[in-house]
DNA sequence: GCCGTTTTCGGCCCGACTGTTTTCAGTCG
């Protein structure tokens, strides 16, 4: 993705200009402009279209880099630098505790330009001497390096929640607590996290922090403070807890919750109007030492406070949501409790783990009106997808399950493969028998982005297929998404009446939050489905429902919040 | 390098912890 190419290179391009301590709101520009570029996967829609300054973070600067880079595949300016310092230095801020002040020191001093002589040189001693190297800075790199070596993936919510649920039920347990609350990335439900933040209410810090630092899960403990802490949890991930008064939790939650740029907006709009935002709270700017705090207790009276809505923790991305609250137009969010069925769970008909009547009772108990099971078709053979003759006895099974049921409906579903031509793998006469066919690539993903393109597309000109599954065919640590001309596959979607997937799977999430807003601007309609292949997964509709609020959608824009009867009409 | 309900120039969010220092720089979020 050209997106990504680029906003690495700008990352390097802040990197080199850090080290060489260059102006610090230039680096932050080019900051800035990664992250919003991670997030934009139709940039060259944007440039072709000569709206890249439109971009808020994007200037006329950066823009002119963006559009050499897409017509040369190359940035000069990049290249320049990389003259003046070698990239290998970069490897060294990798590593937790070696910043740009002590990697150009290590560089040139002692020409250090990877991680492996770091760690060698740190070993043998010859750190010790530089200025402001002592032992416990030495020992600090060492720490480091392990953990650079551990790898810094990122690790999906699902996994990140149950590590922190772990800490949350120990601090939780204690009579000094008296709130607990995850924070950071992770309550704004990203797609994945590098690390995991605790807020504590308490007004003993210091028997938090012990109890913090003594957890079960603890392997190894960075950084010990009365309020801050900073572990590495058994599974390998970091932990930072931190706790304040009952009084300031609720600026301590927002400052805590993040994001960067979200704090940094919503600090600059209170700046402007002569108040203070810090973890504390709000205060006037004045002279006086004393200062009364006006809002400190909630999330909700810091942004009253502040004259603008409540902004849900998954919008807080500086990606708009600041001006839309401040003009009272933020959307009502999509809710867990909206979601009345599931279309898409696989029963051991196929590859799941469950009858069919564990998972309806799965999906009763989960108070949902109606589940499709929506095992695969007959071609792909590696997860046992049904022939035809299966489909009769399936179907024969739903029927006589439903009959047995009262306001609750089970549905014939399918989840079939679209070709390398864009053909679905059962003939018309069978698709049409199903109450919903869900569509999906599962193999030659290995074509051009037209291609790929050309082969939805035509699924969604299948009369019979409703739902296109997983749209970008993506798996977190596996393989990354394939490229697809993303507008064009939205509009035929929309033109088509053919609904997009947001798979729950925390492995997937699919379509993510970028590609959810950019679908629902070209008019698309979504469903948000489990993938389920045991009955535990039906609750990953939770995930799927994060990432629908961080594509900004409402309960209108999400078919599975119909009744069984709306929902049956919201067919092609 | 970006940006404008004070501004097209002159600002740019704010604080905790650590290790090395005797008052602070570096790192991190």
């Amino acid at each position: 993705m050209k997106n990504l190419e680029i906003a690495n290179i700008f990352s390097s391009i802040a990197q080199i200009l850090e080290i060489k301590s260059d102006n610090l709101f230039r680096i932050r520009a080019y900051e800035r402009a990664v992250e919003i570029l991670q997030d934009l996967d139709n940039i060259e829609e944007y440039a072709a279209a000569d709206k890249l300054t439109e971009i808020p973070g994007i200037g006329k600067d950066l823009e002119s880099k963006i559009k050499e880079y897409l017509s040369t595949g190359r940035i000069g300016y990049y290249e320049d630098l990389k003259k003046e310092v070698p990239l290998g230095i970069l490897e060294l801020l990798k590593v937790p505790s070696v910043g740009p002040k002590t990697a150009k020191l290590f560089y040139d001093e002692l020409n250090i330009k990877d991680v492996a002589t770091l760690e060698k040189f740190a070993l043998e001693g010859k750190l010790l001497g530089l200025e402001g190297v002592k032992e416990k800075t030495v020992e600090n790199i060492l720490r480091g390096i392990d953990i650079f070596k551990r790898g810094s993936e990122r690790i999906d919510i699902a996994t990140a929640w149950d590590i922190a649920a772990r800490f949350v039920s120990e601090l939780r347990a204690l009579k000094e607590v008296k709130r607990v609350e995850v924070a950071g990335s992770l309550r704004r439900m990203k797609e994945t996290v590098k690390d995991i933040d605790i807020l504590v209410a308490s007004n003993k810090p210091q028997k938090v922090m012990d109890v913090f630092c003594g957890c079960a899960e603890v392997k190894d403990v960075f950084a010990k403070g009365i309020t801050k802490s900073s572990v590495l949890s058994k599974g390998g991930v970091q932990v930072d807890a931190r706790v304040v008064k009952p009084d300031s939790f609720g600026a301590a939650l927002l400052y805590f919750t993040g994001s960067k740029n979200h704090n940094v907006k919503i600090r600059t709009i209170a700046a402007r109007r002569n108040l203070k935002v810090n973890e504390y709270g709000v205060f006037p700017v004045t002279r006086k030492k004393s200062q009364e705090c006006l809002a400190s207790k909630t999330e909700e009276d810091l942004y009253k406070i502040l004259k603008m809505q409540y902004i849900a923790p998954e919008l807080r991305e500086d990606t708009g949501e600041v001006e839309a609250a401040l003009k009272n137009k933020l959307p009502k969010l999509i809710e867990l409790k909206d979601i009345k069925g599931d279309l898409h769970a696989h029963s051991n008909y196929s590859d799941g783990k469950n009858t069919i009547r564990e998972i309806v009772d799965a999906a009763r108990k989960k108070g949902y009106e109606y589940i499709a099971i929506s095992d695969h078709s007959q071609s792909l053979k590696v997860a046992r997808g049904l022939s035809i003759a299966d489909l009769k006895i399936k179907k024969k099974e739903i029927d006589s399950v439903n009959k047995r049921l009262k306001g609750f409906r089970v549905l014939f579903g399918t989840e079939v493969e679209i070709d390398s031509a864009g053909n679905i793998d059962y003939d018309d006469e069978i698709l049409k028998e199903f109450d919903f066919v869900i569509a999906a690539i599962h193999s030659g993903f290995k074509q051009s982005k037209e291609q790929l393109s050309r082969r939805i597309i035509k699924a969604c000109r299948n009369k019979n297929v409703d739902i296109i599954a997983h749209p970008t065919g993506r798996l977190w640590g596996a393989r990354d998404s394939y490229e697809l001309n993303f507008e064009e596959v939205f509009k035929a979607a929309k033109d088509t009446n053919t609904i997009l997937e947001i798979n729950s799977f925390p492995n997937r999430l699919d379509l993510g939050d970028s590609l959810i807003r950019l679908a629902r601007q070209n008019g698309a309609r979504f469903i948000i489905n489990t993938d389920s292949h045991a009955v535990a997964h039906l609750d990953f509709m939770k995930f799927g429902v994060a990432m629908a609020r961080r594509g900004w959608l409402t309960k209108q824009d999400v078919v599975n919040t119909l009744s069984l009867k709306d929902i049956l009409k919201a067919r092609k």
